[in-house]
RNA sequence: GCCGGAGUGGCGGAACUGGCAUACGCGAUCGACUCAAAAUCGAUUGCCCUAACGGGCUUGUGGGUUCGAAUCCCACCUCCGGCACCA
């Protein structure tokens, strides 16, 4: 016997996947179609090629291609595609720092991804892979952006955008995490240019309410997403400035404390300031205060705790409930990115503008009472965000705020001072980026084809695409794009006039390209057309999603609103891309996140390399529950890698015993004449086929679905040399070891294909998914506990359809439960059936 | 501050609908095999008391519901994640 030998094995199986092309799918109406299986499109989150994979790629494609393997045997015909993400910054920093091509440096790491994801025989249809860098992707990227761009969803506007100073291009708002750039954690700057966007605040409703036509969506996900989208619901309200002759509307979620408003506060990036104070005493101290906040960084901004500050205007509105003047100021805690950047200040009830009035020495006028009387009276219970009773509010005194807040509205509505108006947090995508590795955007300037000097975005006409990227000699940003240093590149014919024009020199955002590869998988050699609708139309939508929680709001939220925009464009037939959603968590190696710079690295290719594929998937799935992170241990690894050997030996036992040809008896087969042990081993086979069933369904618990198959071989081993006596113990011997490799097959492909070739013959993968006989699920006797006032005394083997007489009488037999109800009175018999008695003694 | 999630042996974790707490793995101890070691196979392993039989205690803390609570309810503590001057 030799011993198990990992790498021969994998090789061997990796070479007749690759050969016979296994995982390979056909589209409808092309050969080798099978249109008479349901279909499963199983995808885990394309991997960004920068270097080599980790652990985090590992476990997460170990995990789907658990499930793949999971649904194929249950008749599915699974599409299991990869691609690369292959744009992006790491690239091109790199590239700054050594010179090396993005391109070069990024084709170098797909090809170890490709290897390795070979290496770990994760099955996938090769014959879909894609890169979002090459010409062949980027082109209908290009051509997304220009439907959008027909359809108005892209546009072109100058606005103040977060700039990354280090990184020398503007960044998403999603890019920008407490104040500073996600990439290098420089603190980001505001600066206004002109950007492209995508209108995904368009699409807000519609990505609220389709939440509602997913299967299933971890629920944190969809919290961070609502939270993201942040619908408000309120009014909109005029204040009018009479000396100025302006109306200024503001967003408020609360009309009802309107009464309320003792002060007004604008933005300093709002665009009538100037106006409202040119020629006035203000202006000086105005513009000088506007600058200030200019100089901050948006982390110092955002800080909610210090001190309010702002300047007086020197103007007032006019309070359209109660025609009030009120006085303006100018205050940084009023953001121009929400609402209208401008507020009605109600310090009674808002603790914002509560701080700014007594900083300022402002009235504070409350218009709802708290219910609690102590507090209703004077400053103690300010500000006080609640409700109650109206007061200070005219005839509106008295009436609860809530039934108050619709009358307001209602009237606000009818003297056409406002309205009622939802808001929302979530702003448009800015996609350009002035960086070099990236699809360009195939727009071109014409100065003839534009007016009063300002030249006209033209968009590059479909058969002109791709815009390819030109080499350039060097990708360090200056401010602008290293496209702009491409003159030859950049200066081209305008499509519409045939006169000079200029090409665009920004690049799209990386996750414009990620937003819609699920969907060129579907036909990704196709050179006429982004995607065959049939195509789309028979795999979308993804029946399961696997990535990290990290993508919860970005990438996913991006990826619904192409799918929801392009179905507008009539591309598409589904309003969802992704139907079930399945996160990870993150591995951790002494329980902190694994880094270069820490030193905590774990390189699957060592693991691989040492133990084998087999091992190491199958150790990242039983480390804990998948959707929850663990901490790495290297003593883990050696478990699962004991387990696999313990298994591996006991296949080869069997096969030397049975000696014969691979056509060993049914489960039905052998079941009558097995009793005893033999059928104890049968029963825990079925057992272990039901639980690792069972434990896919539950959320992949892939963990306990493992620990069920090593108890499985547990028992074999405790079992195993009293049933070789005979012919059928022997069988069932056989039988329980290659059910164990069919259920480790998921997550242990090679060896479980190995496994059944040698005990059953043929193709494991081309096997049903084992059913539990539920004969053998159920045994004639149960093990009645037995409990005295809750607490357990004895065990006792019992008929499993024992009357419940018959179980109080055994319960009131045993010598254990006499002992405590010596000398007692019994009060009460709980029987629960099949399981429990509990004597309640006084 | 707001919104989620989680606290179980020495460690990772299991426990389905309220019914045997600690499955499985790691670690540890002992035994078999061996000249020896490794590997392997087998046994033991929550804590405390006891020579033993046996008994007591135990799922972050405190209370409650129940014949019975890791599980349900109330209050609190701790840790992790997300959002955060969003009007």
């Amino acid at each position: 016997m030799s011993g198990y030998d990992p790498k021969a094995i994998e090789r061997k199986w990796q070479q007749v996947w690759a050969d016979e092309r296994t995982w390979e799918v056909a589209n409808p109406g092309q050969p080798g179609y099978a249109g008479e299986k349901p279909k499963s499109y199983v995808l885990e989150m394309l991997p960004y090629p920068s270097g080599e994979p980790h652990v985090g790629h590992l476990k997460c494609y170990a995990v789907g291609d658990a499930i793949a393997h999971f649904r194929r045997r249950h008749g599915f015909e699974v599409i299991h595609p990869m691609g690369y993400d292959a744009f992006g910054l790491p690239a091109e920093n790199n590239a700054i720092k050594t010179g090396e091509p993005p391109r070069a440096a990024t084709e170098r790491s797909i090809e170890s991804f490709r290897r390795q994801f070979r290496e770990w025989g994760i099955s996938i249809d090769w014959s879909r892979e894609l890169g979002t860098h090459t010409p062949e992707y980027y082109r209908w990227t290009q051509w997304i952006f220009l439907r959008l761009f027909e359809r108005g969803l892209a546009y072109r506007d100058e606005a103040p955008v977060q700039w990354c100073p280090v990184d020398a291009t503007v960044l998403a708002n999603e890019q920008v995490v407490d104040g500073r750039c996600e990439r290098c954690g420089t603190p980001v700057e505001q600066r206004r240019l002109e950007q492209w966007f995508f209108k995904i605040t368009d699409y807000a409703d519609r990505l609220l309410a389709d939440f509602d036509l997913l299967d299933s969506w971890p629920e944190h996900v969809v919290t961070m997403q609502r939270n993201w989208i942040g619908r408000s619901e309120g009014a909109e309200v005029t204040f009018r400035c009479e000396e100025a002759g302006i109306d200024f509307p503001v967003f408020t979620t609360r009309p009802d404390t309107l009464f309320g408003a003792t002060f007004f506060v604008l933005a300093p990036e709002h665009p009538e300031l100037e106006r409202l104070v040119a020629g006035t005493a203000a202006e000086v101290a105005v513009r000088e205060y506007v600058n200030d906040v200019a100089r901050e960084s948006v982390e110092e901004r955002g800080d909610e705790d210090r001190p309010k500050t702002g300047v007086p205007l020197g103007r007032s509105v006019v309070n359209p409930v109660n025609g009030e003047e009120i006085p303006m100021f100018v205050a940084d805690y009023v953001l121009m990115e929400y609402g209208t950047g401008a507020i009605m200040a109600v310090p009674a009830h808002d603790s914002r503008d509560y701080d700014f009035a007594k900083a300022f020495d402002l009235p504070v006028r409350r218009v709802i009472e708290g219910v609690d009387d102590e507090v209703a009276q004077d400053d103690e219970g300010l500000p006080y965000p609640g409700d109650g009773p109206m007061t200070s509010s005219g005839r509106f005194d008295g009436k609860g705020n809530r039934e108050a807040y619709e009358e307001i509205v209602e009237w606000l509505a009818a003297e056409a001072r406002g309205k009622k108006a939802v808001n929302y947090r979530l702003r448009d995508w800015l996609v350009s980026r002035q960086r070099y590795w990236g699809a360009p955007i195939p727009i071109v300037y014409c100065e003839s084809c534009g007016e009063d000097g300002v030249a006209a975005a033209v968009p590059v006409p479909e058969e002109q695409l791709p815009v390819e990227l030109p080499e350039v000699e060097d990708y360090a940003p200056q401010g602008r794009s290293p496209l702009a240093a491409a003159e030859d590149w950049v200066a081209t014919a305008c499509p519409r006039c045939g006169g000079p024009a200029r090409r665009e020199t920004d690049t799209m955002d990386t996750f414009v390209d990620s937003s819609w590869y699920f969907i060129r998988y579907l036909d990704s050699r196709n050179e006429a057309a982004a995607w065959d609708r049939e195509a789309a139309d028979h795999w979308l939508p993804v029946d399961q999603y696997i990535g990290g929680v990290e993508h919860a709001i970005l990438h996913l939220m991006y990826a619904r609103f192409f799918t929801k925009a392009l179905a507008d464009l009539g591309q598409l037939g589904v309003q969802e891309p992704f139907a079930n959603l399945f996160t990870q968590g993150m591995i951790t190696r002494d329980g902190a996140k694994m880094s270069k710079s820490k030193g905590n690295t774990v390189s699957p290719a060592e693991y691989v390399g040492r133990y084998g594929a087999d091992t190491a998937r199958t150790y990242v799935c039983f480390m804990g529950p998948p959707e929850r992170g663990g901490d790495w241990s290297d003593e883990g690894v050696e478990g699962v890698s004991r387990f696999l050997s313990r298994l591996w030996r006991l296949c080869e036992e069997v096969e030397q015993r049975a000696g014969g040809p691979k056509t060993a008896p049914m489960t039905t087969e052998i079941r009558p004449s097995a009793e005893g042990d033999a059928r104890a081993l049968l029963a825990k086979a079925h057992w272990a086929i039901d639980k690792v069933t069972r434990d896919f369904g539950r959320g992949f618990q892939f963990n306990t679905a493992i620990a069920a198959v090593m108890e499985l071989v547990n028992e074999t081993y405790r079992l195993k040399d009293g049933l070789y006596a005979d012919e059928a113990g022997t069988a069932v011997v056989g039988f329980a070891t290659a059910t164990a490799g069919s259920l480790i097959f998921p997550f242990a492909p090679h060896l479980g294909a190995e496994i059944w070739e040698r005990l059953r013959g043929g193709r494991v993968w081309e096997e049903a998914w084992p059913a539990a006989d539920p004969e053998l699920l159920s045994s004639d006797t149960v093990t009645l506990v037995v409990q005295v006032n809750g607490k357990l005394r004895d065990r006792i083997e019992a008929a499993s359809d024992a009357s419940e007489a018959e179980l109080l009488e055994l319960a009131r037999a045993s010598e254990k439960v006499r002992r405590h109800l010596d000398g007692k009175e019994v009060v009460k018999e709980v029987v629960v059936p099949g399981k429990l008695v509990n004597l309640v003694v006084r």
